[in-house]
DNA sequence: GCCAACGTTGGC
DNA sequence: GCCAACGTTGGC
């Protein structure tokens, strides 16, 4: 039987890489992750097709921007291993690459952004990760029913009965 | 720019 | 293996 369809939400500055980059690019490599939690999600769970919200992180306002999906199995990120690259780390080497990333692929993008404070104030969304105070975490499994509810509050349909 | 939260590093 | 120091994240 194959593994369910499992959802996730990643986070992104957008100065650096947003929901628009990766329209204009159709799909991305998700690199530069150095956080072990991070890595072994992509690395042990994630599948091409899970759903991911995309995140703005460190914006105005912060929020779910648009979704994506894994479009590929975690592999080694080659940043780790360039000297020239910001995530460059030097214990990582080609037989232990220390790092991996999955691919991502644009799916929409929300005629809104669903800020943080909506995401904290919805009585539907308890539990979710990001509402967690000092969540640094920036590659977060998310449930089904959250998954669906973010994206009816993205697409306008925030104050649908619950 | 502040600072709480928290992961990582390194001395011991 | 402990834990203080340090660095980073990220909301505000």
């Amino acid at each position: 039987m194959a593994a369910r369809r499992r959802y996730w939400l990643m986070k992104t500055e957008p100065d650096a890489f947003s929901i628009d980059d990766l329209e204009r690019l159709g799909e991305s490599p998700w690199d530069g992750v150095r956080n072990y939690q991070s890595r072994n999600f992509m690395r042990d769970e994630m599948r091409a097709g899970d759903g991911v919200l995309l995140y703005h992180s460190s914006a105005n306002p912060s929020g779910v921007a648009g979704v994506a999906r894994v479009s590929g199995p975690a592999r080694p990120d080659p940043s780790a291993l360039d000297r020239k690259s910001r995530y460059f780390d030097p214990k990582a080497t080609p037989q232990n690459p220390i790092w991996v990333l999955v691919d991502v692929a644009f799916i929409e993008k929300f005629p809104r952004i669903v800020t943080l404070e909506e995401l904290k104030a919805d009585g539907e969304l308890e539990g979710m990760w990001v509402r967690r105070r000092g969540m640094r975490l920036s590659i977060q499994p998310v449930e089904p029913a959250h998954f669906r509810r973010v994206v009816a509050m993205g697409r306008g349909k925030a104050n649908l009965a619950p």
